[in-house]
DNA sequence: CATGAATGAGATTTCATTCAT
DNA sequence: GATGAATGAAATCTCATTCAT
């Protein structure tokens, strides 16, 4: 999901953003070309279905979000704990200022339109930043938990503060704060 | 939504079933009423639309769950931990024996088909229970972190908890086990 | 439709007023049934069918306005016009006494409801009243023009006054006065 | 409604002539589209729903008819009497070659179809026509009478006639007789 | 590539009518 | 007679998708 501004990216944009504030079955092909101003049939030029489109902006919406995690990602000499505090931090500032975008993962997530193979590529985005939470985890045995259950456990609180600060947002400096303090608590809960 | 065999019962039981498996756009009214095998308009004699279908489930929903957790809860003179241990417990416990209603209810909430007042009719049905973690929360300022964000957390957790043993069922003996770690983490998290 | 008050009367006057207001397709039977206070079922104890029931109601409303009517012919032996201008009176002071009948009819002229049958019927109870009129019609040969459509021609002069007068309703005394004027006006046009 | 032949005048045409013979109600858009040789939903390309076609059908429909009467008015320099003949005429002319027409604006007329932006529409194609007819009537007040009531009856007058003259149609020769016949009449009544 | 009129399968909902109680 | 839950045919309308221009 370039910025360039073609036909695809109005097309691409504007989806999210519908699909955000209606839904998906509430988006209709023909409104979203509406909105983009282009011809219901350029939609299908540039996806096979509407069900593709789904599924495209799922990829790059992932995509895009890993790229952003990642450029913050500090070198493996670091320690740790300031390693997914990194992370961590990262994928808040992103949610926040990509409100549409996290909004969008989350009714795809649990929506009749996912393909596997879309979640499949999509997570294969985000190998380097799950094998960093997973080695860290499985230093620490916790009680019978596999690290599995663990890495849902962490994303879940991780995902509960994005969601907290997107419909409640406050001031850039009390965002930056409750990022910290709920990293430390994710950290204590998991780590210590 | 009581387990006694009439029409209405019927039509509830089998939405439940093909709302979690096909999603909600995916299933017609008409293969609702086919599959409780009552005729088509007899779905509208107990429903007044599709969309009121959908949110009685999820009341009604909500309020079994809210029922079977509170015929758990200890009286108030049991120690803070184990109430909330008991709640934690017994709601892994209700979901893991209604996957289907736990998986409806994921669904649901981030679906354009809520209500506003349905889910604070839902909301209501958990008084009592809300009020217990409030409680439990505000007696732990935690750095700057709202009691509704700390809530948020705790609940994403549990959630999340719930998600994988529907996902990947163990034995009843490992899933206690779970249960009783994941919420050994929780608490460590919260109130340590 | 007598007044007696049973139920076959409360559907019968229920349904007057309801296709007066809603029209005969967005009356249901079950609205009927509703506002009537009887069950579903019992409208069709009394009438084989919403057509049927329809149909009734049109033969019962015509008789009811022949019955008034008559009751004000003059004898015989009262000269023409005076006969004549009784009938006109008599069909306005009805219509505006009783406006439902008097829209329902007009509806039901030009609805797909009719049954050949049902007008013939209902065109019996008018035999003295039409045969009155032809005749002093046919006394009057004016040019090329049928009794047959002179007859519609004065026929739907009347009811345009008594359309008007339901729609924009005066004082009694002026209404008097209308009707009066308006005969004026229609026993030049075919008889001097 | 031009006779330009487009997928919309089809419809329009085929709307017509099934209103007609069966009535709004028993008449689908089903039907209509499949008599008119169209796709079903290609109906709904043209006109936003069963209701709105009903009511374009109307205006266009009263358009045309005035326009066509318009057409045969003659100028302001001839004698009251032969402008308002030359309406009469022109109106039942018009009845006589587009019974469709005519008895769709019967029938729509007590309709729970219509709306009244519809009817004021409509009113608006005909405003010279009423007007030099409420400036005839205004010169000659008769009795109480309001020009609005006159006006009223001169119509229905007008209607009576064209209604005997479609469903009783007879030699073109004596149509003509009928409708200047029938005029004498009308300019009797009300302007003598 | 871009367009948008046309398509027609399919969805939700209504409602006259029945019939067991 | 009276009831009203149940019926299911049929109606209106939507919308993803196509294709001739």
């Amino acid at each position: 999901m370039s910025t360039k501004i073609n036909k695809r990216n109005l097309i691409l944009q504007t989806a999210l953003k519908l699909f955000c504030s209606e839904g998906f079955q509430a988006t209709s092909t023909a409104r979203i070309s509406r909105e983009a101003e282009v011809a219901t049939g350029t939609l299908f030029t540039y996806f096979e279905s509407k069900d593709a489109l789904i599924n495209t902006l799922y990829l790059e919406s992932k995509e895009m979000m890993a790229n952003d995690v990642m450029a913050c990602l500090p070198s493996e000499n670091e320690i740790p704990k300031l390693r997914l505090k990194a992370i961590w931090i990262a994928m808040i500032q992103f949610c926040i200022s990509h409100p549409d975008v996290f909004r969008f993962m989350m009714i795809f997530k649990n929506s009749p339109f996912i393909h596997r193979v879309t979640m499949e590529e999509a997570h294969g985005k985000w190998e380097d930043i799950y094998a960093l939470i997973q080695q860290l985890i499985e230093q620490k045995s916790i009680g019978n938990l596999s690290p599995e259950i663990l890495t849902r456990m962490l994303t879940a609180q991780l995902n509960a503060v994005a969601e907290y600060l997107i419909y409640y947002p406050e001031s850039s400096e009390e965002m930056k704060c409750i990022a910290s303090d709920s990293f430390e608590i994710a950290w204590k809960a998991f780590f210590e």
